[in-house]
DNA sequence: TCAATTTGTTGACATAGTTCAATGCTTTTT
DNA sequence: AAAAAGCATTGAACTATGTCAACAAATTGA
């Protein structure tokens, strides 16, 4: 077993208590690969078959907007997933693009291997409940700082909270991100106070 | 069996198999209530015991903003959940609010008897996860709309997909739900086109 | 190592959306 | 039926943020 795993193997160990073997078991069907940066995982009308886990480096979702600018949907660097959740659930062309911004290490999980997963080891279906439910509260607070807080406000909140991506990813993608303009960005941070 | 359950049995059927003593068990678990309007159902600091399935009537969830106004976080209307997931399952003090718009009537699931559901009925947390999936893509979805498009647009979008929420609920909560103030969505409303 | 591209900064101006205060209209309460 | 409370509208002034354009700095690539 790849070393590497180990990343993964504990994050799943970590709130749940699989087997030794069921943890095998589902670390064999995850595929390893290895992605140079810049490259895109998903584009726009493709339907979206992975749920890859982020051994390292870091990627972003995002959107088009009707003016040609990409509005930021998430990041995600080590721990974290990268998919687009709708197109991988329901077979449906993807509204989103996927690409990586360094180089990465996904461990890729095909729709089927999912499904029959969740067949062998019910208790998965637990984790996932659990993990949406996480998410789906990130979610609820993203959207509430959007309505109630001033983009700087959004900002530090955001350097509090995802440190080590404010070094890695270029300030404009983060902008976007925080739904302000890269320029609007580079001016809070020249603000003294 | 009470008739206007109905409802709630043709949800669970709906997108599921469920035989007919799978369905009366859960049923028989939830609770229903009768709620006259404006009432409180959780305030903040308590710790949501519900997740209440809505019969019949409006209610809506929201967080105190720091000048005091309300931020809408959603309404919930027939065949919708209302609940604060986060407090629900994670036993925490709630950072939100849920209040009755209308009288209600509610089936209400308490956390061990969901607990003891999911234990009998292993479908049912896959139940639960899609439901969770779709919420979730309906969050991105609302969250790109506040950073991508504008108070007017986000007002259109909204009559279009909740045109019922639109009649039975005051304008100031709706334009709260848009991130707009209510004196804002007047003037769109007022404007021509 | 030089050119090309991407990224960040700054200024001047434009605008979507807010704030506050006044007013009239409903709905609820008594 | 009157009083009170909540709700919607409007005007005027204000502010947070966006736009566009120019430029500087950093990174990448050949």
């Amino acid at each position: 077993m790849d070393k590497s795993f180990l990343i993964f193997r504990e994050h799943l160990a970590h709130s749940n208590d699989f087997s030794s073997e069921e943890l095998d078991l589902i670390l064999s069907k995850m595929e390893h690969k290895r992605v140079p940066k810049k490259t895109h995982l998903l584009s726009i009308g493709e339907i979206c078959d992975f749920e890859a886990f982020v051994l390292k480096g870091i990627g972003i979702s995002y959107f088009i907007h009707e003016n040609g600018s990409k509005v930021i949907l998430s990041f995600a660097s080590e721990s974290w997933w990268l998919s687009d959740i709708e197109s991988f659930h329901r077979h449906a062309p993807s509204k989103m693009c996927i690409e990586t911004i360094e180089e990465m290490e996904l461990l890729c999980l095909s729709h089927k291997d999912k499904e029959e997963l969740l067949q062998s080891i019910p208790k998965l279906e637990r984790m996932y409940r659990l993990m949406l439910q996480n998410h789906l509260v990130n979610y609820q607070q993203r959207l509430l700082a959007n309505i109630a807080h001033s983009g700087k406000e959004r900002y530090q909140a955001f350097i509090e909270k995802y440190p080590d991506v404010m070094q890695r990813v270029p300030q404009h993608l983060i902008a976007s991100y925080l739904g302000i303009t890269a320029e609007f960005l580079s001016r809070i941070r020249a603000d003294k106070n």
